[in-house]
DNA sequence: AACTCCCCCAACCGCGGTCTC
DNA sequence: TGAGACCGCGGTTGGGGGAGT
C-alpha cells in the first residue's frame, strides 16, 4: 500500500489557488466537462496535481455551492444524519446538495461538535470526554444499538418509500419543498448573490466564475454528462443534467463513476432493499438527481424537475423521496432524538463512555 | 497600535475502493 | 487474476483574519 502521493513531484504547486488558475480550470472544464482529472494539469498547463484540480472544482468552483451560514434546518439535518450515518460526510452532503462534504465536515468540526458537546454537558451535568462529539455521538453508540436504530430506520424508510411511490401522492412542487431538501437547484440562481455577502473578495470572484458556469452548463452539451468527478457528491453536483439523464458521457471521458451513474439512473425501479440502499447508501438516490443543475434558473429547475422526477419511471418522486425522507427524519426526530439520548445514556451507564 | 490567541476553512495527505489492462 | 492507475473520501493541517488584551 501507501501509494506515493500524487503531488510530490517537483514543480507541482501547492497552496491557495489564484484567480488565474481558477479561470484556467473553469475554462477547461467548461470545454471538456469535469472528469478525467488526470489529464487536467497536462492539458491546461496548471502546475497542480489532478487531485488538487478536482478538489478545487468540487469544493469551490462548481456551480451551485452555497456558502455562508448554515440554516437551522441544515444544522439539524447534519446533526441527525451524523448521528445516523457517522462521519460519512459525502453521504451527509448528498442530503444537503448546496453544501460540500468539506463544508459540512468543517462545520461539524468547528461548530456542531462544540455546540452539541456544550449541550450535552449542560444537560448531563458533568463533563464529557474530550474526544469530540462526533466520537461521542456516533462512536459511543454501540454497534448493536446502532444496528437496532438502523433496523427501525429501515422500517421507516420503507414506509416512506412506499408512500413516495404511491401514485396518489400529490406531486410536490418545488416551491413547496423544504429549502434544503430542495437540492438547492431552486435557490441556486439566488445563491451566488446571496452568498457573496459572506465571502471574501476572491471568493466573490470565484462565485462569478460559478455564475459564468450557469450559462455554460445550459449551453454546453459537453458539460452535461461528464461528471465523473462529481458523481459521488451527486446532489451537490447538479451541473450534469443537460442531457436529462446523464446517459451521455463525454465521449472518451466516460469514467467508471459515470457508468455507475448511468447504471443507477437505469435502476429507478427499485426493489425495496435497493431503495433502502439508495436512501442510505445514497448512490442511486444521488445519481437520480445528479442531472439536476443548480445552474438552472428556478423556472428551469422547476420544469426540469417536474419533467425528470415526476414522469421518469417509478422514480417519480425524487423530490418526494427527499421530502419524505426529510419528513421521516424530522417528524420522527423527536423520537429519534429521544432514542439517541437514551442510547447515549445507556452507553454512558454501561460503558462509562462520557 | 501592537501583539497574541483563537477560530475558520481551503487545501493537503493518505488510504481504500474500483476500474482497466 | 493481479498489478497499476485513478478517483473519492475522511482526517488533518496551516495560513489568514478577527477578537481580545
Amino acid at each position: 500500500m501507501g501509494r506515493p502521493p500524487c503531488c510530490d513531484k517537483v514543480g507541482v504547486k501547492k497552496g491557495p489557488w489564484t484567480p488565474e488558475e481558477d479561470i484556467i480550470l473553469v475554462s477547461y472544464i467548461q470545454e471538456h466537462g469535469p472528469g478525467n482529472w488526470r489529464a487536467v494539469p497536462s492539458n491546461t498547463g496548471l502546475l497542480r496535481c489532478s487531485k488538487s484540480c478536482r478538489l478545487r472544482w468540487t469544493n469551490y468552483l462548481r456551480p451551485g455551492i452555497k456558502r455562508g451560514n448554515f440554516t437551522d434546518h441544515e444544522e439539524k439535518m447534519i446533526i441527525h444524519l451524523q448521528a445516523l450515518l457517522g462521519n460519512r460526510w459525502a453521504a451527509i452532503a448528498s442530503y444537503l446538495p448546496q453544501r460540500t462534504d468539506n463544508d459540512i465536515k468543517n462545520y461539524w468540526n468547528t461548530h456542531l461538535k462544540k455546540k452539541l458537546k456544550k449541550l450535552q454537558t449542560g444537560t448531563e451535568g458533568h463533563e464529557s470526554r474530550d474526544d469530540g462529539l462526533s466520537s461521542s455521538a456516533s462512536q459511543s453508540i454501540s454497534r448493536g444499538q446502532w444496528e437496532r436504530r438502523l433496523q427501525t430506520d429501515i422500517h421507516l424508510a420503507k414506509q416512506a418509500l412506499c408512500e413516495a411511490l404511491s401514485p396518489e401522492k400529490p406531486n410536490i412542487l418545488p416551491d413547496q419543498l423544504n429549502p434544503t431538501s430542495n437540492i438547492g437547484f431552486m435557490n441556486f440562481a439566488k445563491s451566488a448573490s446571496q452568498s457573496s455577502s459572506t465571502t471574501t473578495t476572491y471568493a466573490s470572484s470565484t462565485e462569478n466564475i460559478a455564475k459564468l458556469l450557469k450559462g455554460w452548463v445550459r449551453n454546453s452539451p459537453k458539460s452535461a454528462s461528464s461528471n465523473s468527478a462529481v458523481t459521488q457528491q451527486s446532489f451537490n453536483n447538479n451541473n450534469n443534467f443537460a442531457d436529462g439523464g446523464g446517459t451521455e458521457s463525454t465521449s472518451s471521458d466516460e469514467t467508471p463513476s459515470t457508468k455507475a451513474d448511468n447504471k443507477d439512473n437505469n435502476n429507478n425501479c427499485m426493489e425495496l432493499p435497493e431503495a433502502f440502499e439508495s436512501l442510505f447508501g445514497l448512490e442511486s438516490f444521488d445519481s437520480s438527481n445528479s442531472e439536476l443543475s443548480q445552474s438552472m434558473s428556478p423556472d428551469e429547475s422547476c420544469s426540469f424537475f417536474e419533467d425528470h422526477c415526476l414522469h421518469d419511471c417509478k422514480q417519480e418522486p425524487t423530490t418526494a423521496q427527499m421530502s419524505l425522507l426529510e419528513k421521516w427524519l424530522f417528524e420522527d426526530q423527536q423520537v429519534k432524538d429521544y432514542n439517541l439520548i437514551s442510547d447515549l445514556k445507556l452507553d454512558e451507564n454501561t460503558h462509562n463512555i462520557f
